[in-house]
DNA sequence: AAACCGGGGAG
DNA sequence: CTCCCAGGTTT
């Protein structure tokens, strides 16, 4: 039996049951796409009820504010994919009249999709024969055929691409790519994989030549940046606090946040100073460090050592905004979680 | 080709 | 602690 039979057979007994394969909905399958990129489907599953609830068609979500779309994003990270997830809404609602591209080649023309999820949504949606070339198939099929290029390199996922063209059969694409991806997921995994159990255990090469464990190759190492980030969390006798959105090309753009003192140097922030110098307006009653331990939120670039600072003040911020209302703000995970927590602490001075 | 972009969970 | 997840965009 060939290796797309075989998978077949092991996808029947053994896949998952996941909502985005009960629709053949375009729309259903391209917010599970986005949704998944570089990301885990426990994660993911919230998100993806949650956002075909408040948003049942292309129009609805088309027709959101952005801000809306990103508080419901929240939590999940790469948010330039709930943007780009907006641009993309906005386009096949208003220019294609709600229906998506019907092909891979229309479809990798929009914001957001790339080579895979192109070829995901072509196959799944449109049963056009392409492969989808992910983490589960560069690992499903560098063991088996025990390749030993560079995953992270350009010119192997080209050869990915071409080994899988060959293997995709013509009648049942998308369950051929769903297969390999749920196998690389459920069985081939990264670490610990169930050898004993595969039904591919006699032609794989790497479990015959015992280097399973090695491959896939990746090559590619990634240096993370420490940044220390201060953000100074102004309170006044109504409760209100000033918040702002991030505009820069930087992490979390479009999120919202508190003023920030932000560097790269591990330098202490002199903060009262800082305070006198470029918030000179506000008559300040006290300052106070609300975690003297500080917070290490780590991205994938990225390692932020956080402090918080209680700043009271007597005037009254005409610009803030209600500690209540935060809520209808979208912030960066670090911070929302930090006002779940500390909420009681500022709005009641009780501690947490 | 390389840099950049979140957050979480497994081992 | 390290690794990596149904990747994509920008430089």
């Amino acid at each position: 039996m060939n290796l797309s039979n075989k998978l077949k057979y092991w996808y029947l007994e053994n896949k998952r049951h996941l909502p985005w394969r009960e629709t053949k909905d375009p729309y259903a399958i391209w917010l599970s796409e986005i949704i998944l990129q570089q990301t885990r489907v426990i994660q993911g599953l919230p998100y993806y009820e949650a956002f075909l609830k408040t948003y049942p068609t292309v129009f609805d979500l088309a027709n959101a504010p952005e801000d809306d779309i990103l508080r419901l994003w929240q939590g999940l990270g790469y948010y330039s994919r709930a943007r780009n997830l907006h641009e993309t809404a906005k386009k096949v609602a208003f220019e294609y009249n709600g229906s998506f591209p019907n092909n891979y080649k229309d479809l990798i023309l929009l914001k957001g999709i790339g080579d895979y999820t192109a070829a995901a949504i072509a196959s799944i949606a449109f049963d056009e024969v392409v492969p989808v070339v992910d983490g589960n198939v560069f690992r499903v099929l560098s063991r088996i055929y025990g390749i030993t290029s560079d995953i992270s390199a350009g010119a192997t996922k080209k050869e990915f691409q071409q080994l899988a063209q060959t293997l995709i059969p013509q009648n049942n694409p998308a369950l051929f790519n769903q297969a390999i991806m749920d196998f690389g997921a459920i069985q081939c995994t990264p670490k610990s994989p169930d050898c004993s159990a595969c039904p591919f255990i006699k032609e794989c090469i790497a479990y015959q030549t015992n280097q399973v464990d090695k491959l896939p190759i990746k090559i590619s190492k990634v240096k993370v940046k420490n940044r220390y980030l201060d953000f100074l969390i102004f309170v006044d006798q109504n409760n209100c606090t000033l918040i702002e959105q991030r505009t820069q090309k930087d992490i979390w753009q479009k999120l919202y946040q508190f003023p920030v003192i932000d560097r790269f140097e591990n330098k202490k922030a002199d903060i009262n100073s800082i305070i006198q110098t470029q918030y000179a307006k506000i008559n300040v009653q006290n300052i106070t460090l609300m975690n003297p331990k500080q917070i290490v939120h780590v991205l994938s670039h990225q390692k932020l050592h956080i402090h918080f600072w209680l700043i009271n003040t007597a005037d009254v911020l005409t610009e803030g905004v209600q500690w209540s209302e935060l809520n209808k703000f979208g912030f960066p995970i670090v911070i929302h979680n930090f006002i779940q927590s500390y909420s009681n602490y500022i709005t009641n001075q009780t501690l947490p």
